[in-house]
DNA sequence: AAATACACTTAAACTAGTTTAAGATTAGCG
DNA sequence: CGCTAATCTTAAACTAGTTTAAGTGTATTT
């Protein structure tokens, strides 16, 4: 069995714990979605693209940022195995895309090209519900952390970091957490050594 | 022609922006959406119940916000005519709520329940559609929050929510502008002063 | 094995935004 | 209409987090 094979597997497993798969949704999953290797520090979006896929991480690690005008970045969104990473509103609009795409470790993902997903969402019925369900997850994750940023402090939310992503706090480097909490490093840094003293 | 009537011709009409609905499916969201009148300062979701409707604003306004350990409220979305407001997070899990929704103004409102919604998802195909793209757009809605409140100061968040939302920074209180973007009132009420003087 | 880029820390000066408290203005209600 | 409660403003003291800059440690590439 070669990778693609393995990787496709992992991905209908993923959906089975939603909605079981029919054969034919099973077939149509290894029809349109494509296998792709991503280097660290590769783009799968740039700034100024289109963004052209819907992507699953079956290994690895991305993140999701935008670059402001004094040129820092600004992390919105990680994603690792078993994860979905897409710029939705650039990915339905057809628009450019504010924002970049980038792998923080070397992954392999399952990559959908907007009009196949279409056309899923028109011949299979399962998927418009299952995508519905994938972006409703998405959506409260994001709410949350719209409520961390608003009332809790620097401190605070690095505590609740480690402890929603104990995964992600050991893989990604400190700079790129600071920069998904919107504090400097240098703050970070100081937040760490104040804990490390309390206990 | 009743207040019902009217207010689920403006539902129907909405959603034939999106998709054109069948003489059936129209039937169908005038028996399951309920009419409802709610007053200035009444709740339809308070902290600790579970989120049981999914609503549509007819016409008023409405905010949804959490309450800190030290009691101050954080706005985290307002909703006003022809847009939806649910505890997502609540609605479908069924576990108590952590935020309030509370009408800003006297509202009218169309509510559909969590079993009537499943029913409308798994009998008629074009909801579990049509509710993907609401969510898409609330998606993509809060993600543009989360980048702001990332990279930009409090002057400049201010400025861009007058300019998304035009409408309701003239009918909510300052207070409540305040709360949404994650700054005090008193310091709103200094960079509006600044803007002033500097034009 | 050296070279170089990247990641982490420290510290001092600084600034955006908070807190507290008081007074001024506006809006809803009987 | 007049009263009360909510909203908005001002200002001074304060604090959480930034900025800049320098130094240390650790990976990757050659």
């Amino acid at each position: 069995m070669n990778s693609e094979n393995t990787s496709i597997q992992k991905l209908i497993k993923y959906f089975n714990n939603y909605f079981p798969l029919s054969n034919e949704e099973q077939g149509e999953i290894q029809r349109l979605f494509t296998e792709r290797r991503v280097k660290r520090r590769q783009f799968i979006l740039q700034q100024g693209d289109v963004c052209r896929h819907f992507t699953f991480v079956v290994s690895g690690c991305f993140k999701m940022y935008a670059v402001d005008k004094s040129g820092k970045e600004h992390n919105i969104q990680f994603a690792a195995e078993n994860d979905w990473i897409t710029e939705l509103s650039s990915f339905y609009s057809e628009k450019p895309s504010q924002l970049y795409i980038e792998a923080v470790e070397s992954s392999l993902v399952l990559q959908i090209k907007h009009p196949d997903l279409l056309h899923l969402y028109t011949n299979h019925h399962k998927f418009d519900h299952n995508f519905r369900v994938i972006i409703e997850q998405k959506f409260i994750e994001l709410q949350n952390r719209v409520l961390q940023h608003i009332s809790l402090t620097g401190e605070e939310s690095y505590l609740l970091f480690l402890e929603l992503f104990p995964n992600l706090s050991k893989r990604l480097p400190n700079t790129e957490i600071a920069s998904y909490l919107g504090i400097t490093p240098e703050f970070l840094s100081k937040i760490r050594k104040g804990l490390i003293h309390r206990r």
